[in-house]
Parts: C-alpha cells; sequence; structure tokens
DNA sequence: AGTTAGTGCTTCGAAGTTGAAGCATGTGGA
DNA sequence: TCCACATGCTTCAACTTCGAAGCACTAACT
C-alpha cells in the first residue's frame, strides 16, 4: 500500500509506527495461534477450541452453561453446540438440564476431561512459554498485559454497533435486535 | 484460575502474570479480528482473508504468484485456490500462467480490485484506530511494537520442529502426524 | 392468569477450510 | 536422453463454522 491515492483516504492515515505495530501484532498471533493449535492436535488430538472449553471448565469448577461456554471463548452459539456435541461423544464432558433454569444446558467436565487437559498443559506451556515468553523480560510481561488489558477493556466497553449498515433499513420501530451472536 | 490445585495442573513455571498476558493477548486480538471481520463484511461484503489477499498484491505492486500469496498470508494452498476462484470471479483478480514457470500461476489484482481495496482502506484503519490505537499512548505502541517484533522474529527463528514431544497417556491414541503444510 | 416479549439452546443449510491425492511441469543425476 | 524426484497448483471428501429459523422455557406487563 504505497499510499497513492491523492487525499480520498488520507483521512486517517495510519503512521509507520501504527501499521507496524498493527501488523506485527496480528502476525505474532497468528503465528503462536498455528503452533498451539499443532502442539494440541499432536499431543492430544483436540482442536485449541475444544481445549480452550476444556480449560475453560476445568478452571471454573467444572460446570458452566453453554452461554457461559461461548462467551468465555469468542464463539458462536451454534458452533459451540456442535463441539460440545463432539467432546460429549468422546466422553470428556455431559450435558445437563439446570435445576435453576430449565432452558438452561449445564455442561459439566468428567475426571477424562481433566485428565486430558491436565496431561496436556504441560506440552502447551511449554509451547507458549518457548515461544512468546523466552523473548520477553518481566517488564516486557508486565508492559504488554497491561497495554492488552487497556486495549480488550476498551474494547469490551465499546457499543455493539452505534450505526446500522446500510444493509438493512431495519423495521418503523425496531432500532438494533441487541443480540450479539458473534 | 484458581491454582487451588496442588501441583496436579501441571501449571509449572506460569505465574499469574505470565498467564493473565498469554489470555488477555489471545483475547484482545481475537476481539480485533472479530471487529474488523465485521467491518469488512458489511462496508465491502468480503472476507477478512480475501482482504488481507487484495492489500497483500496492491502491497506487492499487484502481481503474486499463488505460494507467494499463501505464504504471506498464513493461508493453506487449496484454501487459497478456493479464495482466488472467488476474487477471480467476483472481477477483483486475473490469473495467468508464468512466463519463467509453466506451472506457476501468477496473479494479479485488478482495477476494480485496486479500488476496492482503497475504498476499505478507511474504514478499516478506523477500526483499527478505534479498539486499538485509542487506548494507547505512543509510549504504548511503540513497547507493544518493540515487544511483538521481538516475538514474531523469536518465533520465525525457531526450529519447525526439532523432536517430537513426548506423549502424555492422557488423550484418545494419536500416532502424531508430523505433516506441517501451512 | 394470560399474553407478549425475552432467553437458552439446537437444527439446518450454505459457505469456508484443510490435508491428501492427483496432474502437470521443472530439475538433477546416471 | 531418460528417469526419479521435487515443485506449483487444483480437485476432492471430510470437517468446521456461521447465521437464521425454530423450539422450549422464563419474565414482564396487564
Amino acid at each position: 500500500m504505497t499510499g497513492n491515492h491523492p487525499d480520498t483516504d488520507g483521512t486517517q492515515g495510519l503512521d509507520p509506527q501504527q501499521l507496524g505495530t498493527y501488523f506485527v501484532l496480528m502476525e505474532a498471533v497468528s503465528l503462536l495461534q498455528h503452533h498451539v493449535e499443532q502442539q494440541l492436535r499432536a499431543e492430544g488430538d483436540i482442536s485449541s477450541v475444544q481445549f480452550q472449553l476444556l480449560a475453560r471448565l476445568a478452571a471454573d469448577d467444572g460446570q458452566l452453561t453453554m452461554t457461559q461456554l461461548a462467551d468465555g471463548v469468542v464463539y458462536s452459539r451454534s458452533g459451540l453446540t456442535y463441539q460440545a456435541g463432539l467432546l460429549e461423544k468422546a466422553g470428556l464432558i455431559t450435558r445437563g438440564s439446570s435445576p435453576d433454569d430449565e432452558r438452561a444446558t449445564l455442561v459439566t467436565i468428567t475426571e477424562k476431561g481433566l485428565a486430558l487437559v491436565g496431561g496436556l498443559l504441560p506440552g502447551h506451556i511449554q509451547v507458549v512459554r518457548r515461544l512468546l515468553l523466552d523473548p520477553l523480560t518481566d517488564d516486557d510481561l508486565r508492559q504488554l498485559g497491561d497495554i492488552m488489558t487497556r486495549v480488550r477493556d476498551h474494547m469490551r466497553a465499546q457499543p455493539p454497533r452505534s450505526a446500522a449498515p446500510r444493509k438493512r433499513p431495519a423495521g418503523p420501530t425496531s432500532p438494533a435486535p441487541a443480540t450479539t451472536q458473534h
């Protein structure tokens, strides 16, 4: 992108510093994700999505509703239904109705699921340490954590959609469906 | 992650600081990607993969081979064939044989493709600015760019796969296929 | 209570992604 | 030259992902 357009896009150009930081951030994370994916597939034969789901369950005392799970991992509801089906068939989780809310499905991690996560964690940690943590000083780590925390909180605080895209002019009296299903 | 497990959780060596930084980094990037995806779909009706491909072409003077393209964006070859088919059908790129190597397919961005990228760029930049850049000071930006550059270079320098990791007796049987395309 | 709107999850169809296999071309050694 | 192997891309089948529609249950308002 050599920026040869006269001024039609220069309204909010990014300087090289900003652009470079954005690119390298995305690229580095993409590479890290890829390595993690490989490790999990090779060692435990599960995808990183499945690992995240199991890890989340293990961390939260073993039981969550589908919605809580989907919100934790950035994931669509229908996608979660699919993955939960796989995990259940593999005997790593079980699903049951919640006593509080008859609609809710309570997902519970099994012993086998816990064992799998436990067995996979060391290798996972090793990959993260080797690829991400090793080249960072304690100071870097603090900085990075601080910065990304601020960015994440900022994003979470952002309104889902300030203005509706021009795709559908929307109904007469329906401003926003508010259903933010990733 | 309350860390109440004595030592069975295998968190050997990742203190809360490290773990938290890793998590928030992945989560923030995931959220950013999601927002970018939405913007591109709403404004230009293309996926972020397609945008990346077009942007790469635009940046590299308009012409690359399929392999060069796939390597630039972290993407499978077969997936690129599929996407290139879509982009060609949409009139955003053309494909032709290379004069140097009869096997190679030379991908060229069209005027229409260039126009689309140019038109989409401001909105894209706006999203990145609003979500990522706004909550950062100049100092943060430098720090972040510096840190992630170091991490990325470190990853690129890593050997692909020196030795197969030892398997844990936890998961279902997996013969560990060492196929590494990407 | 009765009706209306909201919430939680699943099903369904369409589209995207991948690795392995296959085809065509290029390269290096006997 | 011939042959084996490497390289570049595509095809194929299986799998994953998503959004919209649908079902079941809950909450709110009258």
